[in-house]
DNA sequence: GTCACTTGGTTTATAGTGCAAACTAATTTG
DNA sequence: CAAATTAGTTTGCACTATAAACCAAGTGAC
């Protein structure tokens, strides 16, 4: 891979996507059908405010969908990814790919496996 | 990869490598033994005031390490990182590995080539 | 019944960040 | 000498991530 083609896919990397907080969203989405607010809050460590936050803002992106109902008495908001949200992550991570690849004169760098 | 371990990658991202102007640096800095302002200027696309405060960012984490001198009679400013930002760069790309690494259930994904 | 506490969130306020426009200082060109 | 270029740095603004504060409803203790 040439350094500019490496320059343009790190500088292409979708911001939205890119913040460590909606990536995990994404990606724990990307591997569930649906997943509950709560169980989010519990496995990210995100507060509630943060969450609700970024959930917005992929809602407002399109990248997931929100559906709000009750289970027995208590409100319950389920979350899942769209089909915009899927093909944006896919993106996001082929170009991420380009830079975790191998770089061209990695001497002294960490090695390959922990 | 459990989910939890992912989780853990992500949240751990270093955000001081993770936005990409500077990662874009360091990923230029870790291939060449010194890279002059300019030639960093020029293929990224970062304007001047831009490339220079993220510089000052990763100089004072003391992730690269900033040379300035004369060439002829015009100031140059070389640019090399350091061993702990070859560090801190490893520790990065190894944790994005784990999220580009292949999603539990990707259906619908998109093409694993483009 | 009512007072405190919990659940399941949203809204708001603030601190921090990325970015380019404006600036500095020297050199070169016309 | 004046204008333009080079090589950057500083400054100010717009945006963003975050948690604190808030809200509405349910549950428990008494």
């Amino acid at each position: 891979m040439t350094l500019e083609a490496r320059v343009g896919d790190v500088l292409a990397l979708d911001r939205l996507v890119h913040e460590p907080a909606r990536l995990l969203i994404l990606t724990v989405l990307a591997s569930a059908k649906q997943v509950e607010f709560t169980f989010l809050e519990k496995i990210s460590g995100l507060s509630k405010g943060n969450l609700s936050s970024h959930m917005s803002k992929l809602e407002a992106a399109g990248l997931i969908e929100v559906t709000k109902r009750f289970r027995g008495k208590r409100p319950l908001t389920e979350l899942s990814i769209s089909a915009a949200g899927r093909h944006a992550l896919a993106e996001y991570r082929r170009r991420l790919a380009s830079v975790v690849g191998d770089l061209p004169d990695d001497t002294a760098a960490a090695p390959k496996r922990r």
